[in-house]
DNA sequence: AGTACAATAGACCAACCTGTCTGTTTATTC
DNA sequence: GAATAAACAGACAGGTTGGTCTATTGTACT
């Protein structure tokens, strides 16, 4: 049973968050565009680091939650994984996209021991793991190794998106996951996948 | 003429901003670093916002001199493109090393009309007309395509980088850079790289 | 009706921020 | 030695910050 109010000033603070930055905005933006009091505020997080936490801890579930759903109907573990990028291509040119929030966060938060830092940390290895799961679902080689890099192309596509906020930098991510997904399941002595290059989309080159 | 004063101010500024941040620094704490009044500050630079973007451009011009200077003594284009992640490992591997202030300022300054904002917009776009203009030199196929790539690669280590700071993001990313410089320009018709594939490291896969 | 609890508004605090102003010292140049 | 300019220390202003405290209001349960 989660107080209304709580919710609601979780809901704005995670906007003003990504919209504004975290020292930017600051603890009465937040409780006049929530319209509460800020008791409430301090009663329910402790602190503004502990809402900025909570805020951080919120979106990490949601972004999960809605990265899996995306590829829940995929049933071929490789195309999986090019779902996600797909996911993100379409997060990227939503008109809400404002740039990866936990990026942002471990750069206002320079001490890697502090609150928000920590817990924005914990996000990117969620989703790293996550990609190194699916690469070993999907039986390639090296999924550490390629999980890594998967991951490393996500953050990457994040940042450009930043920028550039269209489809196009996850959309090459795509592809080079692409690339190296074929790669990664064409070694002699391991069939090709299945239903590999035909469905797969040329790369450009 | 530099006056030392203006220098020192500045490289003192830079330190700080890079190991706690654009917001976390107080003029204060950079005025007693450098052992320097305030209102030099102020007639050199004007404002804090405008120390900001003079500390940017400075690390700017900075790093795309190492960079340049790096991969000066390489003949092969095609090797210098490698190069440069090379040089990446190099910096993100040392101990000065706290993660790249140019995505660090366009997190911390979200509003994109903001000089800060521009500044760093400005060296990103630097670095990926800089790629382009590699991949021309190279003669490979798709130049703005690939060097699209490889800057949104080159973010990537980057951002990883700032998590664990070691050579293998950058690492990883040269052998994805690798393989797609393997791709552009071994395409029909078109001979493939005179030191092509015998001089190349072994990727993972 | 009465009690307990949650949320309210708003005053208040100490610390910090950027930026300005003043008067003094230092160094350079004529 | 006089004059010009730069740098100095430090007080000061005005505003904002995160956070605390109090006294009041609303609401639900028994």
């Amino acid at each position: 049973m989660p107080s209304p109010k709580k919710a609601k000033l979780l809901a704005c603070a995670r906007h003003l968050f990504e919209t504004e930055g975290f020292h930017t905005t600051g603890i009465d933006r937040i409780l006049d565009e929530a319209g509460v009091a800020k008791m409430t505020l301090y009663n329910n997080f402790g602190s503004k680091d502990m809402l900025i936490v909570a805020v951080l801890n919120d979106a990490s579930s949601d972004m999960i939650n809605q990265l899996q759903d995306a590829i829940a109907h995929i049933n071929d573990p490789y195309e999986q994984i090019l779902g996600v990028f797909d996911a993100l291509a379409d997060w990227h040119s939503s008109d809400k996209f404002c740039g990866c929030m936990f990026q942002a966060a471990v750069a206002e938060f320079p001490d890697p021991n502090s609150a928000p830092a920590i817990a924005a940390r914990e996000h990117l290895l969620r989703l790293h793991t996550l990609f190194q799961e699916m690469c070993q679902r999907a039986e390639l080689n090296s999924p550490e190794v390629l999980g890594s890099m998967l991951s490393m192309l996500a953050s990457g596509a994040n940042c450009t998106a930043r920028q550039i906020r269209t489809r196009v930098p996850a959309d090459q991510a795509r592809q080079i996951a692409e690339i190296l997904l074929e790669r990664a399941c064409a070694r002699p002595g391991q069939a090709t996948h299945p239903i590999a290059p035909a469905s797969r989309t040329e790369s450009v080159f």
